[in-house]
DNA sequence: GATCCGTGGAA
DNA sequence: TTTCCAAGGAT
């Protein structure tokens, strides 16, 4: 199956069948891309739009964001999750505003050495702000790729000297195509190649698809948990410490604070972890507040 | 390369 | 109820 064919099934079909997101309306600026992605690691689409809206509404540009407290990133972050990543999009509108002149750099090399940017994130920015030719790699990909072209059930550990080739190798050579089928295979491994109970009945790909050609052989060894027990863990513990600080304007004693958390061990790491992290700040004597 | 880092919805 | 997992990045 020419690489170009199989580029061809995604783009037609994600032509009639892609959402209608934000990130994907003309004239969405690359600031905007900028954001909706670093909100998009690791969390769902869904829970994105309505934070995505109220951050361009606020900063409808990086030097409106950098000229913030960082810890206002935190705060509007809310619930979104993993709030390092408020603290690292804060840091990157001071980047792009004092080095970049208040634009999002182009060029893969320049986002890569932004806080909070890495190699899924500075390909996206450039392709999908930007419209330039690169392959895209995120785990709907690497999962794609893994089920139709190598025949396995689900993709390996992530790993770009094998991913990157991998998916460049079947990028069409114009760069609007390129982008389209970046996205249509984003797409495709979000609502039918997906994780659970793909919905192989409907996939453009079925036809050429290696896995489905192999008899959709299952996984040989039984995987260990994606991730510990988020019950009673350290970082729901720091999500409970964050919680109380972003819900008021004012420090807040470290008393107050322990209320949140059960068990004094972890309430202590929470807070050093969080300190460490620069999520949150001491403002007196186990007084504490947002950056 | 393994581990850490939140949150919430679906199966 | 428990488990899975979602447009990753940094260390």
């Amino acid at each position: 199956m020419p690489a170009t064919a199989f580029a061809a099934a995604v783009v037609d079909w994600f032509a009639l069948h892609a959402r209608d997101l934000p990130w994907r309306r003309p004239g969405f600026p690359p600031w905007g891309t900028l954001v909706s992605e670093f909100m998009l690691q690791q969390t769902p689409v869904v829970r994105v739009i309505p934070r995505l809206d109220e951050w361009l509404t606020r900063w409808p540009e990086p030097a409106a964001l950098a000229a913030e407290a960082p810890g206002e990133a935190v705060r509007a972050w809310q619930s979104l999750g993993y709030p390092r990543r408020a603290l690292r999009l804060h840091a990157c509108a001071v980047a792009i505003t004092t080095e970049h002149g208040g634009v999002v750099p182009r060029d893969v090399p320049t986002l890569l050495g932004l806080p909070g940017i890495g190699d899924y994130t500075a390909r996206a920015i450039a392709v999908f702000a930007y419209g330039d030719r690169h392959p895209v790699v995120d785990t709907n990909i690497r999962r794609v790729v893994a089920r139709a072209v190598e025949g396995l059930p689900d993709a390996a550990a992530p790993n770009a000297k094998r991913d990157l080739p991998a998916m460049t190798a079947l990028l069409p050579a114009d760069d609007g195509e390129a982008a389209r089928f970046n996205a249509g295979m984003m797409e495709l491994g979000a609502l039918i190649c997906t994780a659970r109970s793909p919905k192989c009945e409907l996939c453009p790909l079925a036809a050429q698809c290696a896995w489905r050609a192999a008899g959709y052989p299952e996984t040989e060894v039984a995987r260990r948990p994606v991730q510990k027990a988020y019950e009673g863990s350290d970082r729901q513990a720091r999500g409970a410490v964050l919680r109380v600080l972003r819900a008021t304007a004012h420090p807040v004693p470290g008393s107050r604070l322990g209320e949140a958390v059960t068990d004094p061990a972890r309430y202590g790491r929470a807070v050093a972890g969080l300190l460490a992290d620069g999520l949150i700040v001491a403002v007196g004597d186990d007084v504490f507040a947002l950056p």
